[in-house]
DNA sequence: GGAATGGTTCGTCTAGTATCGAACTATGGT
DNA sequence: ACCATAGTTCGATACTAGACGAACCATTCC
């Protein structure tokens, strides 16, 4: 027998289905809101609110009060790295879960993630944006979570975007950040998120150059939009 | 929305109370059977048998038939790094629990591992007994498991038992190791365990130089029994 | 001030699952 | 051949904890 502390408490709290939902959204490394997090986990504001509690009295997650928000993110790298162990484990320990269905290419290609593009897609277009100079890091805080690098639209990018006709005008009373980058689990790459992130996808669907597949995170590119995302947003 | 494999899985596997007491005495680096692992946990053999089977279906543990017996052990690193950084995470976010009750200091101290001695005095023996070249280490396996630390007595160290009077006849039919390293997770050293940790042990209740705790793991030296113990075991 | 939205608390319902007793198979010792 | 021990399977039970509805504070916007 070997001493054993309250690992059994952090591994049932990971251990819910809900719960690591949230987690894992909250994993991308931007700090959510309550319905937030409740809208991604499929649960109402109530059942979120006794989760998030139970994960912030365990101190897996930190919480921001900010005007009536409260902002939650993951408390510290060593949660994060725990996630991340657990999560190289749980691909081991269940490869059948792997095996890709007929869905999955089209889900790794391109998927929705909250409101913004994830997928290859979503990688090759955050790349593409940094190597054409139109976002730019501007702030990196170590102390806080792994990947919390704050990203900004240079001003080539404020050009880049106006001309090919996608308004970028954030009302200031939001606090929601501009450029925001999210790690994408499978891929471990980052994609765009923020409210550029956001309007991207819209312009994509108002373009028709995609929709939203139904009951489901895919987003399905026409052969003709996909070219035209591609010259458009990557020339 | 991010992508979420069987992390839930996983870590609800570990989150229940029986299922992580197992898997902690695995993490001492030693193979247990299943009625071992019953009785670690407190449980009957059926529902030891249950979870048994869940932990092995997701491959958080492996199994080695061995005639009637099957031989259980954590499955690979992967599994003992993912256990050590819960364990990391468990501390700091529960700290109450760590404030030393009354009983700690003597837990601390000695007390039983299985059927030999562990803390403070068995980690002493254990440094010692290596110091003076009684064990020594036969073989190295790192593919199998973290610490899998194969021990041996020297000749001196089976002229050194036998001269204190402390038989180490190990049945030959036995398939337990003479020397095996135990790693201690509070104080992350490692203290002696096999035949010969078990066999000392043994000797101590013998000697009258301590006694077993009613209840509980500690294991309590008489200050003379203390005395004898150092100068008798570690000249 | 009122309306709207973000969160929390409380009580109740329900589902999942850990547990055991009993009955069974398989291996080993005598 | 017999008995003892190691382990599994099955069915029944009991308990935990996750979910929601309803009612409640708190903040912001008009």
């Amino acid at each position: 027998m070997v001493e054993e502390p309250n690992i059994v408490r952090v591994a049932a709290l990971i251990g819910d289905h809900t719960r690591a939902t949230m987690l894992s959204a909250l994993m991308s490394g931007s700090a959510l809101t309550a319905t937030e997090l409740a809208s991604a986990a499929g649960i109402t504001k109530q059942t979120a609110s006794a989760h998030l509690r139970k994960l912030s009295d365990a101190r897996l997650i930190s919480v921001a009060s900010q005007g009536r928000h409260r902002y939650f993110c993951i408390a510290d790298a060593e949660v994060a790295e725990l996630m991340e162990k657990l999560m190289g484990v749980a691909i081991r320990s269940g490869i059948k879960h792997l095996q890709p269905g007929p869905k999955d290419p089209l889900l790794r290609k391109a998927r929705v993630c909250y409101d913004h593009l994830a997928g290859e897609m979503g990688v090759a277009l955050f790349d593409s944006f940094k190597a054409q100079g139109l976002i730019a890091v501007t702030e990196k805080q170590s102390t806080d979570n792994i990947s919390q690098t704050k990203l900004d639209l240079t001003t080539e990018g404020e050009a880049f975007f106006s001309k090919i006709g996608i308004p970028i005008q954030l009302p200031n009373t939001s606090r929601r950040a501009i450029c925001r980058s999210c790690l994408d689990w499978s891929v471990r790459k980052h994609h765009l998120a923020g409210f550029v992130g956001a309007s991207i996808l819209e312009h994509c669907f108002h373009k028709k150059w995609a929709k939203r597949e139904e009951g489901s995170r895919i987003v399905r590119f026409s052969v003709k939009g996909e070219k035209q995302f591609s010259s458009v947003l990557m020339p």
